[in-house]
DNA sequence: GTCTATATCCCGATAGAC
DNA sequence: GTCTATCGGGATATAGAC
């Protein structure tokens, strides 16, 4: 017989990739569109699969908005590793924002699927934002915390703080077009990303070079 | 005869009032659930019409969508004036932060609206983002350069500002969610809105103080 | 200008053969 | 696991009376 007890790796691992290409398929048409805007046919066809066989992976529209989103809000976090304690507050501020702008270059449809739903009210989302993304974040508002009090930064709200960080790195992602329109230029563009993150970098440094620092950020 | 040739205003204001009302609740909707996600039925309801009345001010949905993003755009606009070339930088800088945030607290949909049709392309506002934004944006960037130029300000990148700009700002409105989920606050809790102003000016105030200067912002 | 009734279309989901 | 066929619901838009 052809299905023994022991491994089906191999159609598993079909399977497996079959779902990534459906996700991909779902963030790309969501992102861009809106999950009311994206008709599962869509979904299907971009993914070269049939409909109904879409629905065999994920039960139902509901089903796979929710699985692309868990997706999304787990690369998202990434970046919010480089916050250590214990590393040098410009250089982890460089990295963190390296890191982001990264992500808004590499990923847009991630950034643009999370922008979404948030700001539809995060249906789905607002149970992990409170449990897992507050803890996390108030976990890197005390290592802010820790460096304004040994006097490694200026002194700065620390939520805040992140908030600013997050609005000016996911910027270049969210309103790409708004970009292109006014500037023909996007982050894909290498001198465009790098003239991107050193302004937002050199932005951060003046604000937290402690009091008695000089000027030039490098 | 009821209808004469003068001036039937009674009858018009009255229709007036009533566009203004259906693009109140359209505003509202479209902003929180999209476009698609959004019945004409659900915003006769809110505008306290009947669904064939709205067809009848508004020639279908896409009509009435074009209508309150042009609505949308033009309040969005406002804050920009705040930016005139005779201006102290400071002055002008703090007041455009705090015209943006206010509106980002009054006009929360608007700014969601214009943020989702932005992320999804600006299927209908590309044209006027070309148009009549692009050239506004040219005019503000000539006159940061300007201060640049006369030293009153440190060297910067003026787009680069004015997305950072946009981007600190907005934030507020559009990711009012998240900030709920983290901090349990938002712009029209008064404290809070004093600390996000402060904290944005801040930030910008710290890099644009030219060379010289000394380092407190008041 | 405002209403009721309805035409028309499209989409999500199911049933069931293979 | 994958397909074809189809059901059932719901939304836009129109027709036409008042």
């Amino acid at each position: 017989m052809t299905e023994a007890a022991e491994a089906p790796t191999r159609r598993e691992r079909m399977a497996q990739r079959k779902r990534a290409v459906i996700l991909a398929a779902a963030l790309d048409l969501f992102s861009r569109y809106g999950v009311e805007g994206t008709t599962l046919e869509a979904v299907a066809q971009q993914a070269d699969v049939s409909k109904s066989n879409l629905i065999y992976y994920f039960p139902g529209k509901e089903a796979l908005y929710a699985a692309v989103l868990a997706d999304v809000l787990e690369g998202w976090l990434v970046p919010l590793d480089e916050l250590r304690p214990e590393a040098d507050p410009a250089t982890a501020i460089r990295a963190y924002i390296a890191t982001k702008m990264a992500f808004s270059r590499d990923n847009p449809a991630a950034s643009r699927l999370f922008c979404l739903e948030v700001m539809q009210g995060a249906p789905v989302l607002t149970g992990r934002l409170r449990s897992v993304l507050r803890p996390t974040v108030e976990a890197k508002a005390a290592v802010i915390r820790h460096w304004i009090e040994a006097g490694l930064i200026a002194p700065i709200d620390p939520h805040q703080l992140i908030f600013s960080l997050w609005a000016t790195t996911q910027h270049f992602a969210d309103f790409a077009t708004q970009i292109r329109a006014l500037r023909d230029r996007d982050l894909r563009d290498p001198a465009f990303y790098e003239e991107s993150v050193a302004h937002v970098t050199e932005l951060f440094l003046q604000r937290l070079r402690p009091a008695g620092a000089s000027r030039s950020s490098r």
